[in-house]
DNA sequence: CTCCTACCTCTACATTCGTAGATATAAAAT
DNA sequence: ATTTTATATCTACGAATGTAGAGGTAGGAG
């Protein structure tokens, strides 16, 4: 398995923009991008161009010589082991310390933290379950 | 104020070696992390001296002619900006997609979990004062 | 049918990053 | 005092990254 992908920043942004619309033509990746930063579309396009190398993304489709790109791994592939690599690098392995972080600087509402209560409640008893198995 | 400050996952972990340890000679530092990974002494010391360049560390002790480094920065002068970017890029901005995650990722066991309910407990009261002030 | 325009392709380049060898030198050992 | 050794300093280099211009070409406009 190819368990070794490994995106750059500015390739995640692609991403994260084709994981979002599903599938995208350059220009348009690069009209999105440029709400943010402003980059010329040269640049988007050797980004994609790279992620296309990298088989993060292909080319789903064609209208006239305009190409559609879509992503070619899920965002689940990258979050886990990046996630896992960060909650270590920055919060010394302890989840703890990342849930308090987020929860100091997103400022979440109370129904956005009862969803999250939800999800742990939910987790409970997901251990009771295998803990007694 | 320095917000600009960005390190590189090498340059990271040596920080979270020194965040750990309070100070630690580059020996030590290399050390540690050959605990993880191969590498040469030379390449931790780069590292570390590039650190010194980006004012992330500081030269707080010597001994003979043993340097001993110490953080200059403290973590969450790091952590905030980069989990807001790292929750942006792998997940569109969205902390429940990342707390799901957390949740699948890493097995907690429930007094872990027990403790991340009581920390959102704690910022729904939180969230009650500064709502009705 | 010709021209223009939008999009693609190719090439380039400065920086940062991971990596480490060569060399100097102070401190410790004998 | 001389040798050994552990540290430090300096220099280097390939790969990845962010960045973009130059040039080609298929499609749509007229």
């Amino acid at each position: 398995m190819k368990t070794d992908i490994k995106l750059s920043e500015f390739e995640l942004d692609v991403m994260n923009i084709l994981w979002q619309a599903g599938k995208a033509s350059a220009p348009e990746v690069h009209q999105k991008i440029k709400l943010d930063k402003d980059v010329s579309y040269s640049t988007v396009k050797t980004i994609i161009d790279r992620l296309e190398q990298k088989l993060a993304l292909t080319r789903a489709d064609q209208q006239g010589r305009t190409i559609y790109y879509a992503p070619a791994i899920e965002r689940e592939a990258l979050s886990t082991p990046l996630l896992k690599g960060f909650l270590k690098r920055m919060f010394a392995g302890d989840p703890h310390k990342m849930v308090g972080q987020l929860l100091a600087n997103e400022q979440l509402d109370n129904s956005e933290i009862e969803q999250l209560e939800n999800m742990l409640a939910a987790q409970k008893a997901k251990n009771k379950n295998s803990t007694k198995k």
